[in-house]
DNA sequence: TTATTTTTGCAACAGAGTTGCATTTTTATT
DNA sequence: AATAAAAATGCAACTCTGTTGCAAAAATAA
């Protein structure tokens, strides 16, 4: 968690390490990111700023953010494009999210299972693997 | 496989067991799903059918076999949406694949890895799953 | 502070998907 | 086989999502 200045300052400290202007849009993004419990997809975010940005800035921020790391994708099944911060391991152009999805059936909510680890699949002969997602839908712990 | 003959007459078939009319859109697109090696996607649909349905149509097709069963949707991380036929434990309402999906980035090809078991998956307390999602990327057989 | 680079907002556009309704096709009934 | 009833299709019009070019504004470098 931290205090409003702690999390103002480690914003600005992943945007230039990531050599990305500090700019309003971005840290109020990166914010509404930080402070969410779940994935985000660009309605969220349009919605939560209060339509104080221009749809095609939002695009733009989630796009270079995707770009330099600091967020991922999360697979859907519907035309939505959700996303979530990164923990650590992610770098520009290398994504490591080694982690399993959850995707609520009640509350709605995607998350990121961070603990929960990938297990091995054993693909037919000739398949070679270089990524693996897992979404899982159910219920989650809150809404049990 | 079987002959053009046969599987007409397994389109037919399927159609009237799912209480469906038997409409000339919905035999061929079913023929397209059935010689197609891997997942299709509504555009796919327009140009393998040469334009002669409308996009409406198309669309209404779709959802139909989905609400019936036929076929199933896997999540991508794009907004584009794919669609494979479902095998045989599928039914009106409640789809259950149980198999990996392969999307090869050297072909773009998504497939049903049907043999490919999804292994079990221990939630953090609290989480109860119904269905889990797997997506494999990488490069296929036939591309290796 | 000033110059340079980057980001933003606007307008205009392209594409995907939806809805209502009249026409056509399929199925059920006689 | 003909007719009636039900279902599916095609068209038009629309909404929603995402993209591109370009001038204005903001951020960074000098
Ligand atoms: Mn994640
Ligand atoms: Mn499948
Ligand atoms: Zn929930
Ligand atoms: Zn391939």
């Amino acid at each position: 968690m931290g205090t409003k200045q702690q999390i103002s300052e480690r914003i600005t400290a992943l945007l230039k390490e990531s050599k990305l202007s500090v700019t309003e849009t971005r840290v109020k993004i990166l914010e509404l990111f930080m402070k969410s419990n779940g994935a985000l997809e660009h309605s969220d975010i349009e919605t939560q700023t209060g339509q104080s940005f221009d749809r095609v800035t939002v695009y733009r921020t989630l796009q270079t953010f995707l770009d330099k790391g600091i967020i991922h994708k999360i697979p859907t099944t519907d035309t939505s494009v959700r996303y979530a911060v990164c923990k650590s391991e992610c770098s520009e152009h290398d994504h490591h999210d080694h982690h399993v999805h959850f995707k609520c059936e009640s509350c709605g909510t995607t998350t990121c299972l961070d603990e929960t680890n990938i297990p091995e699949i054993s693909l037919p002969k000739g398949y070679a693997a270089h990524n693996v997602e897992v979404v899982v839908s159910g219920v989650c712990k809150t809404c049990k």
